[in-house]
DNA sequence: TCCCTGCGGGAAAGGGCTTTCTCTGCGGTA
DNA sequence: TACCGCAGAGAAAGCCCTTTCCCGCAGGGA
């Protein structure tokens, strides 16, 4: 690889000229010798060593981001926003995936600190586990000790700026809506218990019917992975011991195809018989068929706050924002099938809560 | 930031021991020496500065990858394998994705040599652009003067190794499936017309049409986007200039999304009134409804055969790794409707093709 | 006893760049 | 004529590590 002083000698100048050209500095270089760099830059397809740049000048200009899965679409949306913004200010993003391992969590903090990133920005659900928070609350604050800057998304777990999508909201949301559609048997195919995601929407589900006077039994939750598969395996088993469900809560709008599928599968009309909500309104949504009801996130906009958070001025007290939830009626949830029924209270079925 | 030397003086050694017992060097240091450092490290939350070590290890070790769109399934995918070698290998993805912009590829290419990256994979397809398709060429090729190891994915025109799946041959499968289904009135929604991913498809597909006898005129193909939206408004334009079409390939498969979309919106059965062929077979295209019928490749295998070349031994010559597309048959491809009608050639309908 | 060997540790030389500081020579002022 | 100021260029000091080279010392063989 050419270096620096390679150009600098094939100019016939100083390295410290053919960096001041090279990089547009304010201090003023003849016009002639401009192009005698300028032309040993061409000659020897000159490209600066990063490291040594980033190295000598130290001033941290990349920002880190850790989410889940880029490629989920969840995930894809939020990096859409944060790239936005990032990219309006010249800012390189390093994006690292931790697949939801708390552990690979923590070494990215590290190895984003060691590549001396500016900010750092964690997206995606916490986890209940107090032993992990605190190790990932104590790098994060050695981070900002040293001048780091830090934002979450959608974690409530750290002490810092914080944006936060309106889980429980969302799930609020979903519960009312399908009780107002007359549904009385409600599954839930939930993400990871462990994921505060999890817990937080299915709180407020959890609330809505409460207010209609149902309570949400054990046995109608099934946790499987946040995925296309975990939702149709878990609606499976959902489906298995509660064959009456009128209605099934996704916790994301993966699982919700996959519990599409599964009720293809066994060809419950949707929503005929059965109904669905899904959570989060990623793109496919509205695409397949029926087209799924859902709970929409602002995912763009809550990149593009925590970057903008994260890239302005520090404020002396964190900033939590918290952003709406919004019901998206599609065709997935119609009215509880058959006639108003005699209130079942779930206590009546206790014998089945062995699950 | 602590540095090294912070973490020397206070455990009361020198910077050398540090760093061997750091990085955990085959020198041998005391026990006693190993834990102060160690607790220096822990005391002071040391984390070496990457630029600085990648600067003293003259040791390129992360590799670049320049994708379209990582949050874009086809590219996901791909990652997905070439990130399952890289890290059996230990190394570091920097993953950029270039929009399907020239330019911005050719400055992610200056950006990963200047990040000392040890090999440089480009995924995706490539521009019928002979200026760009020069100049990348020549950044390649410096690059690769250089040392550095660079692989493509889906495009013909660089001049070492490649994967190629095999468009030419996925194209003449849907062909084929569609003309042993009777249809003979087949219109296209395709991708953009620079990319050679359409017209190695497109070419397929013609030689499927023309071995049954039918030509593919160009008011029978819609260029538009890669994206679902593309597919959608490429199949409406399709659907207004020749609305005796029976059948419609869309060249990937977001594309085919749109289509179906566009299809239900007019309440034309699928495939009942019009069959619907995708491309790519990504994650999604099982769970639409009717299930998409399309042409699969093995997208995460590519990937993982890209990485091993790049960091498998150099070879003296360019390898070019051809994977077969493979036609799965799902729901949205069925029989032409009606009663076989008389081969109604192409050229008798030749006042039409003013697009 | 002397020398050699090998071990554990430190000094110091980079690695490629930026930036401050210093130097040279010129035009302009007193 | 003597001096000042400044523009434009180079020298050199870092930035933070790794790693080679070298040194002192203890132990073992002759």
């Amino acid at each position: 690889m050419a270096t620096l002083s390679d150009v600098a000698r094939r100019a016939g100048v100083s390295p410290a000229t053919a960096s001041r050209v090279i990089n547009g500095s304010s201090k003023p270089v003849t016009d002639e010798l401009r192009e005698r760099v300028l032309a040993a830059v061409a000659e020897l397809q000159y490209v600066p060593n990063a490291h040594a740049q980033l190295l000598a000048r130290s001033h941290r200009s990349a920002v880190g981001v850790i989410v889940h899965d880029v490629s989920d679409p969840y995930f894809a949306e939020i990096t859409r926003g944060l790239q936005r913004v990032a990219t309006d200010q010249g800012r390189l993003l390093m994006i690292c995936n931790s697949y939801r391992d708390p552990d690979r969590e923590l070494e990215y903090v590290e190895l984003l600190r060691g590549h001396q990133v500016a900010a750092l920005i964690l997206a995606g659900s916490g986890y209940h586990d107090e032993a992990f928070t605190r190790q990932l609350n104590e790098k994060l604050a050695a981070y900002e000790a040293t001048g780091g800057r830090v934002a979450v998304i959608g974690r409530h777990e750290h002490s810092g700026d914080a944006i936060m999508p309106d889980n429980r909201a969302g799930g609020h949301l979903a519960g009312r809506e399908l009780c107002a559609l007359g549904h009385r048997a409600i599954g839930v195919v939930a993400g990871p218990r462990i994921l505060t995601t999890t817990t937080d929407r299915l709180a407020g589900l959890r609330q809505a019917l409460a207010e209609h006077d149902l309570d949400l039994p054990e046995r109608r939750i099934r946790y499987a992975e946040f995925d296309r598969d975990g939702g149709a395996e878990a609606t499976a088993r959902l489906l298995d011991s509660d064959p009456e469900l009128t209605a099934v809560v996704a916790l994301n709008d993966s699982m919700a195809i996959g519990a599409l599928a599964t009720l293809r599968a066994r060809s419950l009309a949707v929503p005929g018989r059965i109904s669905v909500v899904g959570f989060d309104d990623m793109p496919i949504a509205r695409d397949v068929t029926p087209a799924l009801t859902t709970v929409r996130l602002p995912l763009v906009d809550m990149g593009v706050r925590a970057m903008s958070l994260v890239l302005g001025a520090a404020a002396p007290t964190p900033r939590i924002e918290v952003l709406p939830a919004e019901l998206i009626r599609r065709d997935t949830a119609g009215p509880a099938p058959g006639p108003p029924r005699a209130r079942t209270t779930p206590r009546a079925r206790r014998a089945n809560a062995a699950s």
